[in-house]
DNA sequence: TATTCATGTTCATTATAGTAAACTTATTTC
DNA sequence: GAAATAAGTTTACTATAATGAACATGAATA
C-alpha cells in the first residue's frame, strides 16, 4: 500500500450497499453520528479505536475499510515450452472465477481461483464419477455443500470432497470470500 | 476480527526484529519517538495516518500492524470415506510446510500451504521427471527458481514449472509470504 | 403552505492524540 | 568513578479527534 487509505469512501460505500442511515450505523457502532459524517467525508483522521467500532457496525473486517484494492493477477509459467496460459475470468451472480492452470498444461488437473461476494453462491451439476474438488480457503468463510454433506470452513481450512454429485460453494458471510480450487479428473476411479 | 487489534505489541515486535531504536524508526516514519513509545505501551489510541506511518517507516503492510494473529487450520474431508488427513507441519529455517493432502488420498498429487517469514528459502533437490510444481501466491511475493529460469510473482500471482531440476521459493521481502502449491507428480512424462 | 419526520452537516465544547523537551536508566570511555 | 553517549519514558503543551446539540435540507402528509 504506497498510499494512506482513503477510509471515508469505504466506509460511505459498504453503509449504503447495507441501507444504514447515519442514525442506525452510529447506534451500532458507538461512535457519533457527527464522527461518522466527518470521517466519510475525509475531514477527520479517526482513530484505530474508531474505525474498528464501525467496522463491527457494518459488520466487516477492519482490514476491508482500510484496503486499497489490490487486484492485479499474472499467470507465469516457467516451463522450457514457457507457454503462457490464458487469463480467463467469468463473472455471474457476484461470482467471479479465475483460471489459473488451463487444459493446455494438464490434461486432468484445473485450478482456481474463486471470489465469491458476500451471499453468493457457486453451484455444480454433477461431474463425471471419480472428480474430485481440493479447496483451500484464501479469505473469508464458505458453506460447502456436496451431495447430503455440508461443511463450512474458513479462512486456510482445507475440504477434499468427491463431486459426483450436486455440490455448491456459498458464501453466506457479510465479506468477500476466495477459495482456491483444484479439480482432479479421474475417469474410472469407483 | 472479535477484539480490537494490540497495534503496540505488534509495532514492538518488528521493531526489535529489525534492530531498530524508537529514534531510528521516528526519523523513518516521521512519527515522533514520544508517540512510538507511548503506542507501543498501549497508552494512547493512534489515529489510522500515524500507524500508516509507521508502517511504512518499518516497510510492512498497514494490515501487519493491525493483524490478530489467525491461525485456524482445520482439515476435511466430505467424502463418503470421510478420512482425514493429517495435518502434518514442519518448520525449518523460517519456512514453515502444512499439507493440506496427503498421498493416503490422491497417490499422484499433493498439495501444501508454505509459509515463509521475511529473507528465508525453500530449496528442493531435483524431483523425479515430469513432476510438475503450480504456485498460487496466497500472500506477499517470492522469487522462484528453476533450473535456469526466475520469476518473480506476487500476490494472487500463479506459476507452473517442471521440477526435474534444482529449484528454489525464497521470499527477500520484509514481510511473510504464503504460497498454496501443488505437486504433480508424473512419472514418465517427458 | 405549513407541519412533521427523517436525512446528513455544522457548531461549540471536551477528551485525547501527537509533539518537543526534559528526564531517567544503562552502558561505555577516559 | 565522573563524563559522555544512547537507549526508552514521562512531562507540559498544542493540535485535533470525538461528542451532543443545533442547524439545514428534503420528502411526505394534510
Amino acid at each position: 500500500m504506497e498510499t494512506p487509505p482513503m477510509i471515508g469512501k469505504n466506509i460511505q460505500r459498504i453503509r449504503n450497499s447495507r441501507k444504514l442511515t447515519l442514525n442506525v450505523l452510529s447506534e451500532r457502532s458507538g461512535v457519533s453520528k457527527a464522527m461518522l459524517s466527518q470521517i466519510e467525508s475525509d475531514k477527520v483522521n479517526p482513530t484505530v479505536a474508531t474505525v474498528w467500532k464501525i467496522a463491527r457496525g457494518l459488520n466487516v473486517e477492519l482490514n476491508d475499510l482500510l484496503d486499497t484494492d489490490d487486484q492485479p493477477k499474472r499467470i507465469f509459467s516457467l516451463n522450457p515450452a514457457g507457454e503462457e496460459p490464458p487469463k480467463l475470468e467469468t463473472h455471474a451472480n457476484g461470482v467471479s472465477i479465475r483460471i489459473l492452470s488451463s487444459m493446455s498444461m494438464v490434461e486432468d488437473l484445473e485450478m482456481y481461483l474463486v471470489s465469491l461476494e458476500p451471499h453468493s453462491i457457486l453451484k455444480s451439476e454433477p461431474h463425471y464419477s471419480g472428480t474430485q474438488e481440493f479447496l483451500t480457503v484464501v479469505k473469508g468463510a464458505v458453506k460447502v455443500q456436496a451431495g447430503e454433506n455440508v461443511a463450512e470452513i474458513k479462512k486456510n481450512d482445507f475440504l477434499v470432497y468427491h463431486c459426483d454429485v450436486e455440490h455448491s460453494i456459498a458464501n453466506e458471510t457479510n465479506q468477500v470470500a476466495i477459495v482456491h480450487m483444484v479439480v482432479r479428473f479421474t475417469p474410472d476411479k469407483r
